[in-house]
DNA sequence: GGGATATTGTTCGCAACTCAAACAATACCG
DNA sequence: CGGTATTGTTTGAGTTGCGAACAATATCCC
C-alpha cells in the first residue's frame, strides 16, 4: 500500500506499458536463461504475440540474443534468448585500508581478471594510478568489447547521487569528488558507494538465483568496522544524505569504548575485527585512541590468523571469537527487530569461523529477538572468496540497465 | 534502482495505463482541492483530453464530484472537483492499557464523535461491547452514509495481513484473531495495526498537504512503550512477520534494566514514560519485574501531571525529563544513522514538555549522529491533542483506496 | 456593443499498446 | 504420411495516450 508522491510522480505515457513489459522480460530471461519466448508468455500469463514484439525489440537494444534451438518432446523447438553480457564489460574496484582490489568482469558478473595492491592514499596519485592499471587491463582484451564504466566501493560514507566520498575515515579520505576525479582520467562512467550497502547490491542483482532469498535483507560486512546495507522492496535504502544504513554505530553501550566515528560503545567496537584482536591481546580500548587503533591494525596478525589459532586450540582465540560472535548476534537481533527482514547475509574475517561462532550468534539473538519466528531469521555466510565487494561495484554499472522503470 | 521481483510482478495489462493516471489524478485532486481539469493537465503533463476521460471514470466511480464554478482572470470559468468524503465513514478504535477510543469520522480524517471508556480485557467482552458501541455511534448519524470499515489499534505486535494480535503485553492479549471476531461482530471489514505504526500511517496520509515532508520518514511515540514506524519509500515497513519497526527494543546497554519484552536494557526502559516516572520517584528499575511496573503505571500520577510539577519548578522533575530527554535523543541519533529519513515525528505525553527538553534532546543527537547533516534531520512534535493513533486507525480504511496500483 | 483574445472542457483522428485468434513452421508419433 | 502438439508470427479488435480542432464561456478593449 504505497503512497503516490505527489511531489515527484511519473505518469503512465503510451509507451509505459511496453516500458515495463519489456523490463520484465529482461529480467525474466536474465533469471531463466536459456528461455524460449512460448515460456517467456507462460511465466508473464501475456501472449505470444506480444512477447514476440518485445523480444524484437530487445534484441534490437542488443540486450538479449537468440542461441541454439533447444529441444521439445513433440512439436517446433524453441528458440532460447540470453541475456548479452560476454561482450560488455565493468572495472570494479575495491579500496581498502591495506589493499585496493581490482576486477574486470562482464556484465554477469564473470570474472576476467583480478588485481590488488597496496593502497595509495594520495588522491592525485591513487587517480593516476588507478586510471593506468585500468587502460592496461583493458588493453589485455580482445577487441570487440564496450567497457561501460567503473564501479568503486570504499569503506565509508558516500554520496551515491553526487559520487563524492564524504568521510571515509579508514583511508583519511573526507569530501573527495572521486566520480568527477576518475571520469575525467579514464573517459567512462564511475559509479561511487559504500562498501557495505555494495556487498548489498551484489547480494540484490545477484545473476545466481538460487540467493534471491527476497528482497527485503540486510547486508552485514564485520571488518576493520561493521558495515551494514538493507535492502527494502528490491531497492537499497539510501537515505536523505545517502548515509543510511549505519547499524555499525548503534550503541550497545554509552560507555563502551571509543569508536572511529567519535562516539563510544557503537555496536563496531564489540565486534569489529579490531575488537576480537583488542580481546585476544588483551588491548584496553576504552583508553586507545582511535588514532592508535589503526596502527594495531597494521599489525601482520589479523583475525584469519587468530581463527587458525582457534581451530588449533588456542583457548583465549576461541574465547575471542565466542565473545565477539555474542555481541555479533545481539546487533543481529537488534536488526531483526527493527527491520524484520527475509534474510541477513553475513561476510568477513569472522564469519571463516562460522561453524565455531554460530551457536553463540544464534543463542544471542534467541535473547533479544521478540518473536519466536524472529529467531528463525535466516542467516546466510557468503565466503570473502567470492569477493561480495567487487560484485557489488560491478553491479553500480550492471543493474541500472535491469532496473524498473520508475512508474506512478 | 528498484529490482523487479521476479517472483511476484505485475504485467502491465491493455487497462495499466488508465489505472496509474486514474490514481494520480485522484491523488491530486485530493491534494490540491479544489481543483480544475485544466489544472490538473497543466500538473500531470498530459492533455486535457486524456484528463477529461480520467475524471470521468472518477465521477462515474464516486470518488470525487463536480463542485462551484472557480474565478478566472479571462476565459471560462473552471469547475472544481472535490474528492467525495463526507458521506464515506470509518470508525477507527485506539485500544490503550488505561483507556479504549472510539472516534466516527470520514474519509478526510474529519472527526464526527469520539468517546472514551475504561479498557475491557476480557476478549469477548471487549468484542460485545466494541461492536454494541459502533451500532449506537453509527444509529446516531444522519442517513445517507456508507460505513466502510473499523481500523483498530493495539499498543503491540499485530499480524497486519491476517488481522492477528501476536502479542500485546499491555493488554495481555496474545494470538487474539481480533479481526475475524469483530468483522462477524459488526459485519464490517476490520484492519489491525500496531498503534505507533498506525501514526506513521496518519502522518503519511493525512491530508494536510503541509506536513507531507517526504516519503521517507520515522514516526516515534513515546509512551508506556516506546513504538515506531518507519515509511520508506511511502510505504509503511511492515516486515517478513509483520514485526518490522521495533526501535524500542533495540539495546542502550544490556545489563540495563528489565525490558517488558523479557530482555534487558531496550532504549523504552530508558525514555518511556514509566523510566521517567521511575526516575522522579526514585523506583529501582532492574530490581522491579515488569510486572510491579504495570500496577505503578496504574496509579494516577502520570507522566504529564510530572512536566506540570517541572513547569512549577520542581528539581527533581526537571532532572527526570532531562535525563530522558537525553535518552530518548540517543535513540533519535541511532535512529537517524540507521534510517537517515527525511524527518522524524515524535508524538506522547513527554512531547508535552518539548520546550523542556528540545535542548537535551538536540545534544544526544548531535553526540552521535555521524554527519553534520545527519544533527539536521528536522524533529516534528505532532501534538496528542490530534489523536494521531485514531487517525492512523482511520488511514487504515481509508488509504487503500488511494494507495497506487501496483505494477512491474 | 461587439470583435479580439484567453481559458476551459470536449471531441475526433492517429499512433501505440494489449489481447485473442488464426496461421505458418516445425517436429514427433503411430 | 496424416494427426497432433508446440513454437513463433500475423492480423484484427479493443483500449489507451496524444495532438489538434472545436465549442463554450468569460474578459478586455476599442
Amino acid at each position: 500500500m504505497r503512497k503516490i508522491n505527489i511531489r515527484d510522480f511519473h505518469v503512465a505515457r503510451r509507451t509505459t506499458s511496453r516500458d515495463i513489459n519489456r523490463h520484465i522480460a529482461l529480467n525474466l530471461i536474465r533469471e531463466h536463461q536459456p528461455i524460449s519466448r512460448a515460456d517467456l508468455a507462460r511465466r508473464m500469463k501475456i501472449t505470444r504475440g506480444v512477447v514476440s514484439v518485445l523480444v524484437q525489440e530487445l534484441i534490437a537494444q542488443e540486450l538479449i540474443y537468440e542461441g541454439a534451438t533447444g529441444e521439445a518432446a513433440r512439436g517446433r523447438k524453441p528458440t532460447f534468448l540470453h541475456i548479452r553480457t560476454h561482450d560488455r564489460l565493468v572495472v570494479a574496484v575495491d579500496v581498502r585500508f591495506t589493499k585496493t582490489y581490482l576486477m574486470l568482469c562482464d556484465f554477469s558478473g564473470r570474472e576476467l581478471a583480478i588485481e590488488s595492491y597496496e593502497t595509495v592514499f594520495s588522491i592525485p596519485e591513487f587517480i593516476k594510478d588507478l586510471a593506468w592499471r585500468v587502460r592496461k587491463l583493458l588493453k589485455r582484451q580482445e577487441q570487440g568489447f564496450t567497457c561501460e564504466g567503473i564501479g568503486l566501493v570504499v569503506p565509508g560514507m558516500v554520496d551515491q547521487r553526487t559520487g563524492k566520498i564524504l568521510n571515509a575515515p579508514a583511508l583519511g579520505w573526507r569530501s573527495v569528488d572521486i566520480r568527477t576525479k576518475l571520469a575525467a582520467a579514464t573517459g567512462m562512467p564511475v559509479h561511487v558507494e559504500n562498501s557495505a550497502r555494495a556487498c548489498a547490491l551484489a547480494q540484490l542483482w545477484s545473476e545466481r538465483g538460487e540467493a534471491t532469498g527476497g528482497h527485503n535483507f540486510v547486508y552485514i560486512s564485520v571488518s576493520d568496522g561493521v558495515g551494514t546495507g538493507i535492502v527494502v522492496n528490491g531497492e537499497l535504502l539510501r537515505g536523505r544524505d545517502h548515509i543510511a544504513g549505519e547499524f555499525g554505530h548503534m550503541p550497545l553501550n554509552p560507555d563502551g569504548p571509543l569508536c572511529m566515528c567519535g562516539a563510544s560503545g557503537c555496536w563496531e567496537t564489540y565486534t569489529s575485527n579490531l575488537a576480537t584482536l583488542s580481546r585476544y591481546f588483551g588491548w584496553n580500548l576504552s583508553k586507545r585512541s582511535p588514532k592508535r587503533l589503526k596502527d594495531a591494525e597494521r599489525s601482520s596478525f589479523t583475525v584469519l590468523d587468530l581463527v587458525a589459532r582457534a581451530r588449533g586450540g588456542d583457548a583465549k582465540a576461541i574465547a575471542a571469537l565466542q565473545t565477539s560472535a555474542r555481541f555479533l548476534g545481539l546487533g543481529i537481533a537488534t536488526i531483526i527487530n527493527i527491520i524484520n527482514p527475509d534474510g541477513i547475509y553475513l561476510t568477513g574475517e569472522i564469519t571463516t569461523a562460522w561453524d565455531l561462532i554460530e551457536d553463540a550468534v544464534r543463542q544471542a539473538i534467541a535473547e533479544r529477538a521478540l518473536t519466536e519466528a524472529a529467531t528463525r531469521t535466516p542467516l546466510r555466510v557468503t565466503s570473502t572468496q567470492e569477493y561480495p565487494r567487487l560484485r557489488g561495484a560491478a553491479a553500480l554499472i550492471a543493474a541500472p540497465t535491469f532496473a524498473a522503470p520508475r512508474v506512478a
